[in-house]
DNA sequence: TTCCGTGCAAACGATTTGCACGTCT
DNA sequence: AGACGTGCAAATCGTTTGCACGGAA
């Protein structure tokens, strides 16, 4: 199952109308960054990547967010790294070794859980954050 | 069932000595604040309620952290928070509204998954976080 | 007399803010 | 004109480091 397809830099520039703001070069630069990357990358990434200053990446960054083109995903080394938001719902695993991170899905993920919560605690699950981390295949070889 | 219970300060006295490190008063306030924090605790607070430098804090921190005394809980703001580490495995509900936090724990927790990921993915779990954000009972009904 | 614990000030690194200027519409 | 986009420098904030001092083993 592939989790990460390529989107298209129309599909974005679209949503940027659709919110009505413009589809710059460094807005369709940081998409393309993002896009390509097979795993979520650092603002300081993008920032080296696309060639832009910081603020902007920022910036932009926190739009992208607020209009759900992309989401966080935080592996807890207090850096925030951004993917795209379309992707199949999934999770991480993170190597503590080589720093290498794949993706994950459940079957069925933890809608179970979820609800379970919601019957049991009253409380409405809006999202959760799953990462294991641990060893990959390679690192566990050497 | 009952997640957090109070643990002794002798128990942690002879953890330090144990590890050849002194309790001094400022460790055994620290962990007085700690285990008695109904939900993990930052750094910032730690040094409020105990009133001693942060360098001390946060190195102390690391001590505990290193020993396995407590452990990190990342709730994704870039803020570090801490718990004792002996509680039982479990994760947290934290509202977005009022900031409360709520622990929860599986009656069979993410065992299976790690299995399922070992075995399909050739990757060694060696921990998991995961935290469920979402809107408590008392923000739900105001 | 060495190791450990502490405080203070400064450094650090990721992120944010204020301001000026430029550019679309 | 007025909203939006960008860059630059400075500020912010949680955390870390270097250094000096004092006390415990």
């Amino acid at each position: 199952m592939i989790l990460r397809v390529m989107k298209s830099d129309s599909e974005f520039i679209n949503k940027l109308k659709k919110i009505k703001r413009r589809a710059t070069p460094a807005r369709i630069k940081m998409f393309e960054v993002i896009n390509s990357s097979r795993s979520p990358i650092s603002a300081d990434k993008i920032v080296k990547a696309v060639g832009v200053n910081k603020t902007t990446v920022y910036r932009d960054l926190d739009l992208f967010l607020k209009n759900n083109f992309i989401q966080e995903a935080d592996f807890g080394d207090g850096i925030k790294r951004f993917e795209l938001a379309n992707l199949k719902h999934h999770h991480h695993l993170i190597c503590l070794r080589c720093k290498r991170v794949q993706d994950v899905s459940f079957e069925e993920n933890l809608d179970w859980e979820e609800k379970r919560i919601k019957k049991t605690r009253k409380f409405q699950v809006v999202r959760h954050d799953l990462e294991f981390f641990g060893y990959c295949h390679n690192c566990i070889q050497s």
